[in-house]
RNA sequence: GGGCGCGUAGCUCAGUGGGAGAGCGCUCGCUUCACACGCGAGAGGUCGCAGGUUCGAAACCCGCCGCGCCCA
């Protein structure tokens, strides 16, 4: 096919011209036709749907396109699906907000519901739970939409009928079938227990989801008493207003100041309830008086406490972060004076933890049991990373899957996986290694996957969580909510000798840790699933190795007995240009879309390929300026090496010819090399590099011959020219797909991105043993003079092309042997008339210019 | 407090034992037959600090300082 090359090459269009082209020649299907062996299988992160992208998604999601590409171009079937995480709890909040909602599962379903034009400004309008659901997969629709548009013209190699949602059928029918496996074998189990809360959600969060904020407190000094003597046991607490749900104080073993107080009981102030004082190593003598006070529950440590040392519950929390009533001077609630006690806890009851602590504390000052002034003091406090207000303790009912029992497998897993970078398994074991307890997987939310559980009710109507129903595999996906367990009738629901429904829903890391089993139709299409697991690579930022890495493994190991992927590819994240993380919160955060229209797709992918992997990037629209000028480059370097090309000869006949295709092999075995290794930043400053060089030089040298009329001299530099410029274009696939496929349909058939990856031996056979007779070293030579040359006419403010009266290159005798191997294009290029070579120890180049002619 | 990473030109970053590098930015020049969205040239650095290993250290080791992230 005789090549067609516009008159005026240009970047405008080619996303939405090479775009739709894919779409309609399938160009990214994945051909599940193909054998197990040459699939190349990516898991891909669904993207969180509420709200947009931003800048840090194209970052990362480009790095692994780039993998995709080079994967396929080598020949491998890649699947590559993309998935929308769009349950849990982002998009509850979103649809809140958008709508002016709020989920409130006592009103009943109106089917005729339609949310207002505008959210209400005070209230949100309470609706039903179904009404809720509706609205968030109506909100995540549209998101979806907006992100695939997104995607496609950034120019992701996404196999688009592949696509899954984690609230969709598929994820759901999964997510409950691995949950019912768990159930049997014993993995999964239900337990009432002290359970991390958050109390503005009103649900139950795991410890993965936890993160530290400073926080100013308060110390107090509080007097306890011994039962018996009377003797004061003074104590130090930032939360005071829990002393009505202490248990017992504890004292380091050690510890010889609180010896004597040890092994009897203590009187708790206000409310005069007797606690044992105890010992336990956990404690620090070091802090306050040595002595501290343990309730259900305070912290995290309180639990260890409560559980190592078998203390009983006092709980005074609610759900709602209020204090609860409580029922003085009845068993577990006794009391030395229950009046008093009556009294004070009734000053407390019914507020929040903050007005709580501030009234408590008026109370033990006087009472006269408050020891000096609350002492400020600035401390980590555990937060629920989406809440607002920290995390309590509080005991529920909940799911857990275990963990803790498998920790040593899990870091074995660990271990069996390849890194990239490999420091970043450090965070991962470092985590496994951390775990304090089982995974909680239960959350009191309405948009997400249901436990497919029921629970049959006695004929006192009390619930028998110890006998759950599990729903049957047809019945998959169910929501117990409104399905009717085998063996019952729909009135039976909530009835004595019925059923009802567990209403819970999973974390949302408890079905995004299937994507690999979800995207690969496991236990669905197992033709297909045996073909993409265990996966090749998981791409994903390094933020998430706790939760969406750590989970996925440790599904995988639980059901499968593998590791899900033989890869983990890390990135780093997109910082603003102050070096922050980009977040909501702080208002930095670039949306990608008008990037996309200022500077093009490929500039866009330029400046995120240029990021290293797990490095953390700052934002660089400078950088996406040199991306668009690589495309640009492009563009017409192809434009001049195919453009009116004479006819190619069938060998490299001249020394340059062969020396830069020597020098092309040596750039594609470093590219491949790296890509093979997921490190695509190096591939493209490699090639990328190399390039810039050969434009400069080599396409410099070589116009001469170029345009020369007689075809035996352009035979060779013909055939340079198209088998550099078709590697080049290829190499360049992966990063700037858009301007290598308009290029590349100027003379090839069909998709660049479906061309064969160059090949270096091959490169290496066409040079023609260049290596070997020294042709490099004269490529080096004559472009070494020809820098020197336009050094002088620059320094004389000439044009390049002003002739050369002579040049006298000084070198040694092998380097000046190589450069007549190169003469004829150097004079050429730097319209030389003379050329001498004179031996010597060093390289100097003497440049005499031919007289300004006269204007 | 522990772990990991980072510190090289104004900026963004390559560089893992022998020569201080690239791009951007800046300055100067050049309508050049693929490209002015271009080309050529130039200025610019105590390689965070201190010590050690070595014939030789930006790189290896130790300590410190600073930044980021994760964990406690």
């Amino acid at each position: 096919m005789p090549p067609s090359v516009p008159e005026r090459p240009t970047l405008d269009g080619l996303e939405d011209k090479w775009s739709s082209a894919w779409e309609r020649d399938s160009a990214y299907a994945f051909d599940r036709t193909a054998d197990r062996e040459g699939v190349f299988a990516i898991d891909t992160p669904p993207p969180t749907v509420s709200g947009s992208l931003h800048v840090g998604h194209v970052f990362s999601y480009t790095h692994t396109d780039a993998i995709a590409r080079f994967r396929r171009m080598r020949g491998m079937n890649v699947f590559y699906p993309m998935g929308w995480d769009d349950n849990g709890l982002p998009t509850e909040r979103r649809v809140q907000n958008f709508y002016g909602v709020r989920c409130d599962p006592s009103v009943p379903y109106d089917p005729d519901f339609k949310p207002p034009e505008k959210p209400p400004e005070k209230e949100p309008i309470p609706i039903s739970r179904p009404n809720f659901v509706e609205l968030c997969l109506q909100l995540t629709e549209t998101d979806e939409q907006a992100f695939e548009a997104l995607w496609r013209r950034l120019g992701l190699s996404v196999d688009w009928s592949m696509t899954y949602t984690t609230i969709g059928q598929l994820a759901q029918r999964i997510s409950q079938r691995s949950f019912l496996g768990l159930l049997r074998r014993g993995e999964a189990y239900q337990l009432e227990a002290p359970t991390l809360w958050d109390v503005d959600f009103q649900t139950a969060v795991a410890q993965a989801e936890l993160e530290d904020r400073e926080r100013p407190g308060a110390m107090h000094r509080v007097r306890f008493r011994s039962a018996d003597s009377g003797e004061d046991a003074v104590i130090d607490t930032t939360r005071p207003e829990l002393i009505a749900a202490c248990v017992a104080l504890l004292a380091h073993p050690d510890d010889a100041r609180h010896s004597r107080l040890v092994g009897a009981d203590a009187l708790t102030p206000l409310f005069g309830t007797r606690v044992p004082v105890l010992t336990h190593p956990l404690v620090d003598p070091e802090k306050g008086t040595g002595l501290v006070m343990v309730c259900t529950f305070g912290d995290v440590t309180d639990v260890v406490w409560w559980r190592e040392l078998s203390l009983p519950v006092r709980s005074v929390l609610g759900p709602d972060g209020r204090l609860l009533g409580v029922p003085w001077g009845t068993p577990g609630w006794e009391s030395a004076d229950v009046d008093a006690a009556r009294a004070n806890y009734g000053e407390l009851e019914g507020s929040t933890i903050n007005q709580a602590r501030r009234r408590i504390v008026e109370l033990l000052q006087g009472a006269g049991e408050l020891v000096g002034e609350p002492e400020p003091v600035s401390r980590a406090v555990k937060f629920f990373e989406k809440g607002d207000r920290p995390v309590e303790i509080i005991t529920s009912r909940q799911w857990f899957i275990r963990t803790m029992a498998h920790r040593d497998a899990l870091i074995e897993r660990g271990r069996e996986l390849k890194w990239h970078p490999p420091y970043m398994r450090a965070r991962y074991e470092d985590w496994v290694e951390g775990l304090s307890g089982d995974w909680c997987i239960s959350r009191q939310r309405f948009f997400g996957v249901p436990f497919p559980i029921w629970y049959p009710i006695d004929e006192h109507g009390n619930l028998r969580h110890d006998e759950p129903i599990a729903a049957s595999e047809e019945q998959l996906p169910v929501d117990p909510s409104t399905n009717v367990p085998d063996g019952y009738d729909a009135e039976q629901r909530g009835q004595p000798n019925g059923f009802a429904g567990d209403p819970d829903v999973m974390d949302t890391w408890a079905t995004s840790s299937l994507t690999p089993q979800i995207a690969g139709h496991a236990g669905e299409d197992e033709e297909l699933y045996r073909k993409v697991f265990p996966m090749d690579v998981r791409p994903q930022a390094h933020d998430i190795i706790r939760t969406w890495l750590f989970t996925t493994i440790l599904r995988s190991h639980l059901d499968e007995g593998v590791l899900p992927w033989r890869n983990a590819a890390i990135s780093g994240w997109v910082l603003d240009p102050d070096r922050k993380k980009m977040s909501k919160s702080k208002g930095n955060v670039v949306t990608p879309m008008h990037l996309l229209e200022e500077y093009g797709a490929d500039a866009v992918r330029y400046w995120a390929a240029s990021g290293r992997p797990g490095t953390d990037t700052a934002f660089d629209p400078q950088q996406m300026k040199v991306g668009r000028r690589l495309a640009v480059k492009l563009l017409n370097a192809s434009k001049f090496a195919l453009a009116d090309l004479p006819a190619e000869g069938t060998s490299l006949t001249h020394p340059l010819d062969r020396a830069v295709i020597a020098r092309l092999s040596t750039v594609v075995r470093e590219a491949t090399d790296s890509l093979e290794d997921y490190d695509y930043a190096r591939a493209l400053e490699r090639t990328e590099d190399f390039f810039w060089w050969y434009c400069d030089f080599y396409l410099e040298l070589v116009k001469g011959r170029r345009y020369d009329s007689n075809p035996d001299v352009t035979a060779s530099v013909s055939l340079a020219l198209r088998l550099s410029l078709s590697v080049f274009q290829r190499l360049f696939a992966p990063f700037l797909p858009f301007v290598a496929e308009e290029v590349w349909s100027w003379w090839q058939q069909g998709s660049v991105h479906r061309a064969s990856w160059p090949d270096a031996d091959e490169l290496v056979v066409a040079a023609a043993g260049s290596a070997r007779n020294g042709e490099e070293i004269a490529l080096e030579v004559t472009a070494d003079v020809l820098r020197e040359v336009r050094k002088a006419k620059s320094q004389a403010r000439r044009p390049m092309r002003a002739p050369v009266r002579r040049v006298v290159v000084r070198d040694t005798a092998q380097r000046l042997q190589a450069l007549e191997l190169g003469s004829g294009d150097l004079v050429a290029a730097g319209a030389i008339e003379q050329l001498d070579r004179v031996e010597g120890e060093s390289f100097a180049v003497e440049v005499e210019l031919a007289p300004e002619p006269a204007r």
